[in-house]
DNA sequence: TAAAATTGATTGAACGTTCATTCACTAGCT
DNA sequence: AGCTAGTGAATGAACGTTCAATCAATTTTA
């Protein structure tokens, strides 16, 4: 490996790390760059500015998204079986990586989510758009634009995983019906 | 009304405009004080630092979604009726006030929320849970538990008015299939 | 009733701290 | 030796918070 890519790699991680656990201004630069082991000044070789740090940051949690989901879609499988295999893909991914989870939705409720950050090239947002209209295609889906599709799906495990993450404690009783939640997406969207 | 509640409730709006275009650490104390009209230090009369501003806010703003959802509920009208009246009046909250969605949605992704918050006594956790409840009560919903229900339910209305405030531009292809959304939530948790 | 005294909310300059960013310097490699 | 990458102390701006001073309203006193 590229001993570069691997430095900043190394930084995005400690800074994941530390945004799930104190927010964006509650995580120094120094900090960090500590965590990396490295000096405080070294994350300005990488990056411009912290801004610009945690832009790239959102890139590169995007990009890892897109990869492990589109890796392990199967298109040749029918479209009911993909979307229940998108979705726990998705789902664990998300549980498994919970500053992903936790970075991804703090940075899409605060100011640096442009409309214009949304509106630049989105290649997973490109890939929901393709994986949904495909599923229209084939009539597995009700006829509507690939958006509104994925409005309802991405919501809904974002608020799930939000769930589990914040009420671990009760999923005792319910952790039965979390497996009935895709379910009842897919019955919201397919074809009536 | 006591000029107390008065300014309070000064500070809370405006603190809630601030943050929605600024995040909270882009919000100085200095800056709430001053569109409200008031000094730096009066702030500090009123909260005793301003992380509790920020709490008292949030508790501020739940109480203020709960009211307006509450009392135009109409519980002698069938679930189903109940549901979509439901999900008009959240949806149009959120799209009349702007800040509110924006501040609760910062809120709940920031560290400030944590699982002891979201345990302590929740009026309008409550609400949802017995009004989730009910449905399945009367047969009209997916015999599961009210939390469940929820998910599906508020993930859906928040990634659908998060996405109409992202792609107002965009808006215009999609407008008519939006109504087709609570549609499809209803189709996913009604009793099949 | 009018002056004086008291109260407590409000002010905003000042304080101390934190933090992003810079830069003179060093270490390590070719 | 020259070059690049890395260091971490120094800088200065911004912020949360404090507090002595001010002011308006109210109560007490004569």
């Amino acid at each position: 490996m590229e001993p570069i890519q691997d430095k900043k790699t190394l930084l995005f991680e400690s800074a994941l790390e530390l945004i799930r656990e104190h927010g964006f201004h509650g995580t120094p630069v120094s900090r960090v760059a500590r965590e990396a082991g490295v000096a405080a000044g070294t994350v300005y070789t990488y990056f411009n500015s912290k801004d610009e740090m945690i832009l790239e940051l959102y890139k590169y949690v995007k990009l890892k998204v897109l990869t492990e989901v589109s890796t392990k879609d199967n298109p040749e499988l029918s479209f009911q079986q993909r979307f229940f295999a998108f979705w726990d893909h998705l789902t664990s991914l998300y549980l498994s990586k919970p500053a992903f989870q936790s970075f991804m939705e703090q940075f899409v409720s605060s100011p640096y989510n442009t409309p214009e950050l949304q509106q630049s090239t989105d290649l997973w947002g490109a890939w929901l758009g393709k994986f949904f209209e495909q599923g229209v295609a084939e009539g597995a889906l009700r006829p509507l634009s690939p958006q509104i599709l994925a409005i309802m799906v991405i919501g809904s495990v974002i608020s799930l995983v939000r769930y589990l993450t914040y009420f671990k404690s009760k999923t005792q009783s319910v952790k039965g019906e979390l497996t009935q939640i895709p379910q009842m997406v897919w019955d919201g969207i397919k074809n009536q």
